[in-house]
DNA sequence: CTATTCTTGACTAATTTGGTCAAGTTATAA
DNA sequence: TTATAACTTGACCAAATTAGTCAAGAATAG
């Protein structure tokens, strides 16, 4: 569990695509205009959110990134999970679930159980709810731009 | 709004003097040996903790940490604003919030959105509640030690 | 009462990790 | 074939983390 700059720039990054989807793909370049990162680390975070099959790359002129699945079924922690991936490209060849509890001190359970309550209720928030206020409306600088 | 190991350290640390208190006073080299960190680097957390009211230090023999407030009355996200204090003493003279706002990209609005529903949620979980599973129990390896 | 040991408290420096950016490469539409 | 924009790699810089030193308070042994 983590939840970082990183983790922040990926999630309004998403936020952005989902906003702007009816006008076809996204550029890079405007998210990185939106919210003053470079393209070149935009480049870094979205080839994990790629690779994890959460946008869509179109290249060329007109190109840009969609999202692959529609914003009410990606949720703020699938994200997350993407974009921090530390541990699943690592190889655990042989030890189980078990032998690892035993392994690590039972004073990391007490943080696993915590983590998981965490990531449970980021799984509860959808990319749709995100970008939606409580009463229901786009919020509001978003809304202007993307009826411009 | 930030969650990296830093405040993974200081929330488990914390948790181990909750799940201890009963035992009086718990020293920095026993949570040093449970959670394989630097006893250095503990300090450097206690002395952000004890800053903020979250823990009283107590010197000499037998001495230790002690949580200055009941489990129950500390949430996780105080434990994270304590150590992770990055813009608080950074002194934001003239800007008002209102004016903040109008620099931000819009765009950071949405982050500020979810980031604040996030906040809420950690601010609605007491330590008391994270040491203790969904069953009413303490966690199995921690329970044992605090027997022995 | 004195010495010794345990532990916080306040530093400083070294190291490792992660965040950030720059430049070059490939694909695609016009 | 030319401009656009996704891809890829490598390097740099800042923050996190470890390591270590020194002082001072507090209980205990002698």
């Amino acid at each position: 569990m983590k939840l970082s700059t990183k983790g922040r720039y990926a999630i309004t990054a998403m936020m952005e695509l989902a906003l702007r989807h009816k006008q076809g793909p996204v550029t890079l370049a405007d998210i990185s205009v939106e919210q003053s990162i470079s393209v070149s680390y935009l480049e870094q975070l979205f080839a994990q959110l790629r690779k994890h099959g959460l946008v869509t790359g179109l290249r060329g002129p007109g190109g840009g990134y969609c999202l692959r699945r529609p914003a009410s079924e990606i949720s703020v922690a699938d994200i997350l999970r993407a974009v921090d991936e530390s541990l699943e490209a690592v190889a655990h060849p042989v030890s189980t679930e078990a032998a690892q509890a035993e392994q690590r001190g039972e004073s990391l359970m007490l943080w696993d159980q915590l983590s998981q309550q965490i990531y449970a209720y980021l799984d509860s928030i959808s990319l749709a709810q995100a970008v939606t206020s409580k009463d229901g409306k786009l919020v509001a600088g978003a809304l202007q731009r993307s009826a411009a």
